[in-house]
This record gives C-alpha cells, sequence and structure tokens, in this order.
DNA sequence: CGGCAAAGTCAACAGTGTTGACATGAGGGT
DNA sequence: ACCCTCATGTCAACACTGTTGACTTTGCCG
C-alpha cells in the first residue's frame, strides 16, 4: 500500500529501524481487521517484528499514536469528496458520510474519535475544508464558526458512537447483524408505554446510519437558514 | 456498625449484605468525585467496605453495572424536566440540558453513554417522554421515531464527547480550565489556511455547550418543520 | 575507525476486569 | 430448634492493558 521497500503484509517481518508512517501503516491494518475493538500496543509490535515498546521510540504515548491514526482518516475522508467547490451542500454531505464509512471501516479508531485532538495536519485541512464549504454557503465570522462546531462535533461523536456500536457488534460472532440501534428487544407494556408500544417495530428497525444522515441534514438546514437573510 | 440498618457515606463501612441500590449509589459517589474519570471495581470494594469481587454477585459485569449507573441518570434527567406537557420543545430542551449537565457532573458514567445499552427502567422512561414530546409537537409514527432516535442520539453521543473532554481536562490539575473546545493552539499559517487564521480566536473561544445547544436547536427545528405540513 | 545518539529489547510495574475455589452465614422447611 | 442449602462475601490468581527504566545494539557522522 505505501510502497516502502521493506514491509508487507503477513504476521511478522521487516525487522529493525521503524519510523512513524510504518507505525501508522501496521495500526490501520490492525484497526481494520474485523473483530478488532482496539489496537493494543504489543499487537502492533507483532505485527511489525518488533518489540512493543520499540513504539514508544515514535510516539509519546497511546493518545499520541491514535491522533496520528485518526488524522489518517481525515486524510482520507478528504480525499473521498468529489463534489465541486460550488455544491457546498454535497460537498459536506459527502465528507461527513466519507467520515461514518471510515469510522466504520476503521472502528478501533473511529470509536475514540471524540477523545482525541489529533491536531495532525490533516485534521486542520478538514477545518478548513468545512469553514471553506460554509463560506461558499453565505457564511461568515461567528455563524461559521458555529456551524462548523456544530457539524464537526456531530459527525465526529455520532461517528464514534456508531463505530462503538460496530465494535460490540464485531465482538460477538455473527452474521450480517443488521446494525439494529437500539437493544434486540423492548420490554415495555402497552399500559405504561403506549407511544412506545405503539412504534416498537420502527424503533427496532432503525439503522445507524439512517439516523446520522437524519441529523447532518438538519444541521446543514440550520447553516443554510442562517445564509438566508444575509444572502438575500 | 451492628445497628444501622442503612449505610451512609465516609470512606468505608457498613459490613457485608449488599444489594444492588447502593452499589448503585457508590458508583454515583465515586463518579461525582472530581479527578475522577472512571468507576473502578476495586474502588467501588473499598468504598462499600467489602471485596471488590462481590459486586460480580449482584451485576453480571462492569457493562451491566455501568448500565445501571445511566439508568439513573436518566431518572435524574427526567426528574428535572419542569414545563408543562403542551410546552413540548421546552421539555425536549430541558431534558437534553439536564442530561448534559449530568453528564457533566458524573463524566466516569456520561463519557460511555454511547457504548450501553441501559435497557433500564428509566431509559425506557425517557423514550417514552421524548414519543410523547414528539407526539404534543404533532409527529406520529415513523416521523416520530426517526426524530425521536436522531435526538436522542445527538444527546447520548454529543453529551458523551463532552463527558469525556471533561474527564481529561480533570486528570490534569488546573483552575477553571474554560472548556476550550479544541485544543489549546492552532498552528496554521494564513497561506495555506486563511479561513480558519480569519476566525482562530472564535474558534478557541467555542464552548462545548454553546455548541452542544445549537445543535438540539437545529434538530427540534427539524422536527418542527417535519410537523408543520400535517398540522395545518 | 571510533564514539555517540537514536532505536530496539527485556523485565517489570501498576492498573484494569473477571473467574474459580472456598468460607460463611441467613433463612426456611420440618 | 435444628440442619441444610443456597446466596453472598472473600481470597488468590489470571489475562490483558499502557508505560518506564536499564540495557544493548545499531548505524551514522566526523
Amino acid at each position: 500500500m505505501v510502497g516502502s521497500l521493506v514491509e508487507q503484509q503477513g504476521t511478522a517481518r521487516a525487522k529493525q529501524r521503524l519510523d512513524p508512517e510504518s507505525i501508522v501503516a501496521a495500526g490501520l491494518q490492525i484497526a481494520a481487521k474485523p473483530g478488532t475493538t482496539t489496537v493494543t500496543v504489543r499487537e502492533l509490535g507483532t505485527l511489525l517484528g518488533v518489540d512493543p515498546t520499540a513504539i514508544y521510540r515514535h510516539f509519546r504515548n497511546k493518545e499520541d499514536l491514535m491522533g496520528a491514526l485518526l488524522d489518517r482518516l481525515f486524510s482520507m475522508g478528504l480525499d473521498r469528496v468529489t463534489a465541486p467547490r460550488e455544491q457546498w451542500r454535497t460537498r459536506l454531505t459527502q465528507m461527513a458520510s466519507a467520515m461514518v464509512d471510515l469510522f466504520t471501516e476503521f472502528p478501533a479508531i473511529g470509536a475514540e474519535s471524540i477523545l482525541i485532538n489529533a491536531q495532525g495536519p490533516a485534521e486542520l485541512d478538514t477545518i478548513e475544508f468545512i469553514l471553506d464549504a460554509l463560506n461558499v454557503a453565505g457564511l461568515e465570522g461567528q455563524d461559521a464558526v458555529r456551524h462548523y462546531a456544530s457539524l464537526s462535533t456531530y459527525v465526529l461523536s455520532v461517528g464514534a458512537g456508531i463505530a462503538r456500536a460496530q465494535s460490540s457488534r464485531n465482538g460477538t460472532a455473527n452474521d450480517e447483524q443488521q446494525s439494529s440501534w437500539l437493544g434486540r428487544s423492548l420490554p415495555v407494556t402497552a399500559a405504561s408505554h403506549p407511544y412506545i408500544n405503539a412504534v416498537r417495530d420502527q424503533l427496532l428497525g432503525l439503522s445507524d446510519r439512517e439516523v446520522f444522515f437524519l441529523g447532518v441534514d438538519a444541521l446543514l438546514d440550520a447553516a443554510e437558514a442562517s445564509a438566508m437573510p444575509r444572502s438575500r
């Protein structure tokens, strides 16, 4: 993938002389492996064919490493945006979609996205990207900042939640366990919880992503509405 | 220690004969203590004056216990809603506000709110509460379900994020570390990131709660808009 | 070629949650 | 009033985290 001279896939090889880049690559590889709920330092070591603690020569601690991984996800997310600059709303939707996809692909990283302040270059690019889109939409200054923050927090937080749910589900062996949003069953009586009872099936049928995009749309509507008075 | 039927606070006493209720109370007490980032089984044991593993006689595992704690927070949250039933929007806002307050008060619980499916009675009551409010707003069936899910996911996910940030900040000694939302500084140049640079101060000045309520309003607007066509 | 700093190794520590074997004691049936 | 039984508390231990300090190796630079 990376085209480095030495290491490829497999279980362990490429002795010695790491660098941050190959560690990040290995981290992504581990996080992508289905059933993985967390990236552990020791697994990283065995995958790289190196003593686990060697990682600490390149990253101050695990949070630092996770930040680098998350920043990588930001970078990939930006790359997946294809719409032209004028279509700001499509661009933001694509970005949100890409991030939730990536969080689902790499749950171990996405699950902690909210805890981490990646502060990497790609995160900054993402902020710039969003502010640019909002600017195209007609938002500036404090308005732009507020809606940026709202959208960003939403994508990261809810995305993290979806990733965690994904992890839990992956933990237990399954076959296509249709991301049911609530728990399996809703133990309620019609007497005590009439509303729940009336829509119980719809509740259980909800999917994470459906709910996610509903929120994204609401936030983008709000941004658009906020831009309205200014543009007319 | 012989005659006391009920136990009180302190650091350790009330030997033997636990019950789920007192464990939950102790859990809340620990989670409320500033500087606490996570509720640990052992600390629970010492606080209750009991072997840590005794907890496993009353809860299957820690996730189960955390579910009970979270359910307690749901219960408290509902209790803090004061507006009359007709003012559905105020009620939902109060509920969201109460939850984020509680998550900030008990970060160790709030931080994991998204991972847990409490499935306790209070969570069901909360679902019922939200569906009822949306019904007052004029939403029914699938529409109500969707906006319930959207709002619920939002409050839990973003609330969890705020709680985690709170924890991180509590971890390091501080004095009134004004919940700055992004990291401390934004290392960008005007050339590469003009938009960020233009609003850098506003970005750093954002507060968690401000952003949180912005999202809540957007979601409630969406719900209200969805109800509009039906009610006219 | 020599030394010095960066990087890999190893053992160990401090914390998690969790389990299995054992002890104890409160309660209920007769 | 007994005894037996089952729930509950206790203890030691395991597996698994991240992380550190002392050491050894390695490769670069003068």
